[in-house]
DNA sequence: GAGTTTGAAACT
DNA sequence: CAGTTTCAAACTC
């Protein structure tokens, strides 16, 4: 089984593919063809937690989704690919057009291309001619022209290279993520679009529009201080750095969290290279980890060695997991071995 | 829709 | 760092 490349302790790790393995199956194909295309994975520069690089944390803001450990440590074949959705790039694309002159103005961290890793698993991309020179900061315009032009599995590329420049994008920007997808028709589920926080002013990892880096919009919650007013501007940065602070990894997806508590008594991070990447698994005790309640299961990935999870039938060939499977086929796409 | 169960986050 | 409490989502009826 292929092991996740080594990063330097603190770096973050950007992988596309993976990302999109844990939250875009449709597309899952396509990210892997893409890593087969792009090469082997890169990092980002070390972040350093402390205050004085706060500024620069916090442009890490909102969180990007990260593969999950299992997505990472087990690469699954892909699911059936539906029929490219050309309407759904230019979709993701209007987020990049002149529509949104600002967002140029914002500050830009110049991060290498990410190199995906090659998932040695999954199907080769057929490559017939040399596929053109991929130039992550292309302008939207140039992307949609190569869109056009190409053949279906280069239209499938530069979908997810458009997705890719929204991550850059995202890695850059605070706030512009949550109005952008706020505003778009994205495919978040429900139960996440739409906290129902009593408590925590949604302004803790509880809320799940917090976790996600995202205002609460249209939700349900009461005494929100999530909502982008200006009032509460203060109180969310201040939320978002004492989280931060905290724990550099969070609002990674769930597998292996540390309690805040934990992570800053053993303080160093660098020294262990498992915290701070996409390390977290699920300690699961009742659900056998299948349900909604275990963060893999929710994710669509098995439980993994990083997972404290007892009785856990979220991995490969058990009849839990396949009668669950053929009720809901949303999570019959990854199956792996744990 | 109300009440219960669950696991993560936060706290001690 | 282990144990407890709090919290909100998932689930059941």
């Amino acid at each position: 089984m292929d092991k996740p490349p080594e990063l330097s302790p603190g770096s973050v790790h950007l992988d596309i593919a993976s990302a999109f393995y844990a939250g875009n199956p449709e597309i899952a194909t396509t990210a892997a063809a893409l890593s087969q295309a792009l090469g082997p994975a890169q990092t980002l520069p070390r972040i350093k937690p402390s205050s004085q690089s706060l500024q620069s944390l916090l442009m890490l803001w909102p969180p990007v989704i990260w593969p999950t450990p299992a997505a990472v440590k087990h690469p699954m074949p892909p699911p059936p690919l539906p029929p490219a959705k050309k309407l759904q790039v230019l979709q993701i694309s209007s987020v990049l057009t002149p529509a949104l002159p600002d967002m140029e103005a914002l500050p830009v961290v110049k991060l290498p291309l990410p190199k995906l890793p090659v998932h040695r698993s999954l199907p080769k991309l057929q490559v017939h001619r040399p596929l053109p020179k991929l130039e992550m900061r292309k302008p939207l315009q140039q992307t949609s022209l190569v869109l056009e032009q190409e053949s279906l599995k280069q239209e499938m590329l530069v979908m997810l290279l458009t997705s890719a420049t929204s991550i850059n994008m995202m890695l850059n920007s605070q706030n512009r993520w949550t109005e952008t997808l706020s505003g778009s028709k994205d495919k978040t589920p429900a139960s996440i679009k739409n906290c129902k926080c009593r408590n925590s002013k949604c302004l803790k990892l509880y809320c799940g529009c917090f976790a996600t880096g995202r205002y609460c919009k249209d939700c349900n919650c009461t005494n929100c201080s999530n909502n982008g007013s200006h009032e509460n501007a203060r109180a969310r940065q201040d939320a978002i750095n004492a989280v931060l602070e905290c724990r550099t990894a969070a609002f990674m997806p769930k597998a292996g969290s540390r309690s805040c508590a934990m992570q800053s008594s053993e303080g160093k991070e660098a020294d262990n290279p498992h915290l701070g990447k996409q390390t977290r698994g699920c300690t699961c005790r009742k659900s056998e980890c299948l349900k909604k309640y275990c963060g893999c299961f929710q994710s669509n990935v098995l439980c993994s060695d990083n997972c404290t999870c007892m009785d856990c039938k979220n991995y490969e060939s058990t009849e839990d997991k396949k009668a669950i499977c053929c009720i809901a086929p949303k999570h019959a796409v990854f199956v792996q071995n744990k």
